[in-house]
DNA sequence: CGACGCTTTGACCCGTTTCAACAATGGTGG
DNA sequence: CCACCATTGTTGAAACGGGTCAAAGCGTCG
């Protein structure tokens, strides 16, 4: 049912500010398709122009580039709760693909709606831009993770964020978490060849900071992973 | 004289949608105090509540971060006309600092006025947004840039993107603008070090792709730097 | 059971860093 | 106007992190 995938929207708006009745309820009453993919499939491609935004219900998502030599830049990750392009409201053209990195089940809500609901309340529209400003403050740490420090830590740092962005939304148990990414994705996510993060990961797990077990990783003691 | 200023923001907005009068007197009306700077201060530092947003009237800036261990990275660099942190209005926290690269002029407008006014303007408050969303897309862009490419593009790539804003707001001569960057912040912007950023702009030289004289930039055929 | 995709390993190579010195530049005060 | 000093730019040699290629384990799923 459609509301359960509003709602994980409403409770992550929330935590920027409180939502009045009428907020929660024009929410609610936005009109949402669900659709279930499979992994690796593309949901909005570089060059579209899409007329809905996409709301991740469940799974995991990611949004890269390809370059002319066809090499993939991986640039996010999103988990259940996230709406990642939001930005299309107001940008046209994609300039890059969204697409999954493990089953998923996705939401869509036209634009037109959104735009409605915005105007209308500018409050909800303050409660998105926020969102996407977050988006944003997180590519900067990516460019920061890219631009200054060395494998070892970029790894590290990497699966802290996924950590904190799934324990955000009560998705971990106790210091696991599901991973569904395979080494040469997050070699495209960290600037890495595939065979430098795998080395990395050993690294890591000979260093007793994590465990991986079938697509869940553990995190013994957060802090000594920065 | 302030209008001046927000003429430039005017323009700026107006290249995504176009401005009732009354939208644009709304902006004309919006009190701003001006400030000139010489290169290399802080204006809103990691750790601070700015209560005021600051508009590039003329001058250079950039957007870095310090690692514990004293490494700055730079995630962006704005011109005349840019408006870099109408994210304090929605994210309170500084995550990072703005500064200055080379002397510039910079206007502030308290955050109440801008509240005021994308609350009773909602197609400006889409104008604010989408800017802060393209801001995102070059932060997506650097990425790739940090990512995917090696020492020769980044820095090719980095010069095309710097040409391209200053001609957007009409500060470019002919193929020629002014680069007041040196090269160890080129490096903090590429995630090279300061010799090798040196090395590859000498390449670029030798290949005739660029030609540098006392903080001129030009770029004979833009095409070919990608 | 066999095939396919993901992880793991080893050997070798290359782009980039580091360190250190030196040259050019520009701004400052006398 | 010149002398001085502090930045910035340039150069060389040596060391290292990470890339590439290729092959071998391992799971998993039809």
């Amino acid at each position: 049912m459609p509301h359960s995938s509003l709602n994980r929207l409403i409770r992550k708006l929330e935590t920027g500010l409180v939502l009045s009745d009428e907020e929660r309820n024009a929410i609610l009453q936005l009109p949402v398709t669900t659709r279930d993919l499979k992994a690796d499939q593309d949901i909005v491609r570089y060059g579209d122009r899409p007329s809905q935004c996409c709301l991740l219900v469940e799974g995991f998502l990611c949004r890269y580039k390809t370059l002319p030599d066809g090499v993939q830049t991986i640039m996010a990750f999103y988990v259940a709760g996230d709406i990642p392009d939001v930005h299309s409201l107001h940008l046209g053209l994609m300039d890059h693909t969204l697409s999954t990195v493990a089953p998923s089940r996705v939401a869509f809500i036209a634009h037109d709606a959104m735009r409605r609901l915005t105007h209308q309340h500018p409050r909800l529209a303050d409660a998105f831009w926020r969102d996407t400003l977050i988006d944003a403050a997180v590519f900067r740490e990516w460019i920061v993770n890219l631009g200054s420090r060395d494998a070892y830590s970029r790894i590290a740092h990497l699966l802290c964020e996924i950590f904190l962005k799934l324990k955000a939304v009560g998705l971990t148990n106790g210091n696991t978490f599901a991973l569904p990414i395979t080494q040469s994705k997050l070699a495209d996510a960290t600037g890495l060849s595939s065979v430098h993060v795998n080395r990395s990961l050993m690294q890591l797990r000979a260093d007793g900071l994590i465990t991986l077990d079938k697509g869940r990783c553990t995190i013994p003691e957060f802090e000594r992973l920065e």
